[in-house]
DNA sequence: GTAAAACTTTACGTTAACGTAAACTTCATG
DNA sequence: CATGAAGTTTACGTTAACGTAAAGTTTTAC
């Protein structure tokens, strides 16, 4: 009785069947494309982009948990700024390490990367919003005076 | 002598001969290229676009100071966020209105927009960056926990 | 006088993440 | 059994601002 208590990275990751009984254990492109609201056809795109494999019933794709928790993530993923090759890194860094100490320190450098990225647009934001400032007292200035020149 | 004073836009559009003088008053591409740092491309582009438009010598294209101006507003633009269409709209507004009063409230307009936009991005990176910094501690937490367990 | 440098036009390629349309099959339902 | 909903594949279109290559002409330098 170990390990009753599973990592919240893991959580997302590995399905426990208990825990879902009683919910689904698998959904169409359409059930997924409302529970998210996203469009089939990026459901699709992510298929063909290698981060999800759903598997197949004749033609039409039948997608588990599994597939769930990593549309989630993809979603989370983009939220957080991750293009969808670095979800897809990650995605397969885990396939082939599911121990995954491999997984979580790129997903460190990853973090990190993009907090560099962001504090830097944030510095930026801040520089043109103030250029952007004084533009317009400029131009307000202005127009008082052409304002006064033709009444 | 009423109006010695120059406003700040309009000196940029307006090129007053006399104060000028002293430096040249006719470029190459090859010329503008270097003085901005932007490639030769660039420059045919913004003419593509409507942006600019130089005299010609048989094929070749002859920059004035009034040219000149310009690719040093596109690029304050483009450091302040505005597309080459919206900075188009601005030249375009300039042209048919010299006296610019539409021109400085649609300007004005744009900055208000633009300033929006940018304080929504603000909020929004800050977010992200807050739960950038929440999916790492998660990771750290984990690794540590993954370490203890093989050590 | 010739070779290199600078200039020209034309036009396709790039990036990311889908949108959109066409043309088809499969399924459920009244 | 017809029809409408939901699914499928294929493949071109979108956006912004150029990059890049090809293939030609003109100008400048020695």
């Amino acid at each position: 009785m170990q390990n009753t208590r599973v990592s919240a990275v893991e959580a997302e990751f590995e399905t426990s069947p208990e825990r879902v009984r009683r919910t689904q254990d698998s959904f169409s492109i359409g059930d997924l494309s409302k529970e998210f609201d996203i469009t089939t056809r990026s459901i699709r795109f992510y298929e063909d982009q290698g981060l999800i494999l759903p598997e197949r019933r004749g033609q039409t794709r039948i997608y588990t948990q599994k597939d769930r928790v990593r549309l989630k993530l993809i979603l989370r993923g983009k939220r957080l700024g991750f293009t969808l090759a670095e979800t897809k890194t990650l995605f397969d860094m885990y396939e082939r390490d599911g121990s995954s100490v491999n997984q979580l320190q790129t997903m460190l450098r990853l973090i990190d990367d993009k907090k560099l990225a962001l504090r830097q647009q944030l510095e930026d934001i801040k520089v043109v919003l103030h250029e952007l400032t004084a533009v317009e007292s400029g131009c307000r200035a202005e127009l008082i005076e052409k304002t006064k020149e033709n009444p």
